[in-house]
DNA sequence: ATAGACCCTGTACCTAAGTACGGAGTCAAG
DNA sequence: CTTGACTCCGTACTTAGGTACAGGGTCTAT
């Protein structure tokens, strides 16, 4: 049974992520004895799992979804919802990739050329 | 010359974004007369130089700089900040890239098992 | 000359995911 | 028995890039 600063610290989380994540519902607050609170190991499977679902992509709000098909084992939906985060993740990708490759082929022209205006900026003006 | 109004059309913008363009000095408030301000063509060029260096994924502090650059013609800062925009782009789209893959091993493994838990659900979970 | 559309300034609000802080209570060590 | 670290609760602030009023003034057509 940890404090919040050691449940916390068990996460890789600020003390105040914890009680952001408790108003957003994503996790329970314990009842408190003597006015401090404990958490239990369940309370860091849950922790853990909103911290790897994040790296996943996955938004907050999506996770909260996730929490709850974890407790009725509902494959189909995580799986929907696997497959549009995944198409969300492609898009996303897609235009970062076309910012890149346009930003690149500038950058290339600018060294390569030495009189006139500068190709980076030109593209922008007019 | 435009009225506000008039000048957010012409450059596929709203009124509202205008006046934030110019709380952010990314755009210069023009004399009123009548209490009434008027854009030009100069301002027309701005506003689509600002769009257009966002479509690029440059911020708007960035923009502000590019702004500056292109008045000076300072070609050599322009193509700093171009590579550094690049290796920034870089960098986020491996993070989704990562997360994309991950995600997508998952939902495949989710769909070709069909007993014990859900791969996607138990990969966060533990 | 009056209605409706547009403009002005200033301020507040929005999302997402936290972060910070004030004032009070509690707990463990010396 | 006091000091310092920690906890509690509630509220406000942060970043980025806008968006939405409110309460006035002005412009245009009828």
């Amino acid at each position: 049974m940890f404090t919040i600063g050691k449940f916390a610290e068990a996460g890789g989380v600020g003390v105040e992520t914890i009680r952001f994540y408790q108003r957003k519902e994503l996790l329970a607050v314990p009842e408190s004895s003597q006015g401090v609170r404990r958490y239990g190991e369940e309370d860091l499977r849950r922790l853990k799992f909103i911290r790897k679902a994040q790296t996943a992509g996955f938004t907050l709000d999506e996770i909260k979804e996730l929490l709850s098909l974890d407790a009725s084992h509902d494959r189909a939906r995580a799986n929907e919802m696997a497959l549009a985060r995944i198409k969300a993740l492609d898009i996303k990708i897609a235009e970062l990739q076309q910012a890149r490759n346009s930003l690149a082929k500038l950058s290339e022209q600018c060294c390569h050329t030495r009189q006139g205006l500068c190709p980076i900026l030109e593209a922008f003006g007019v």
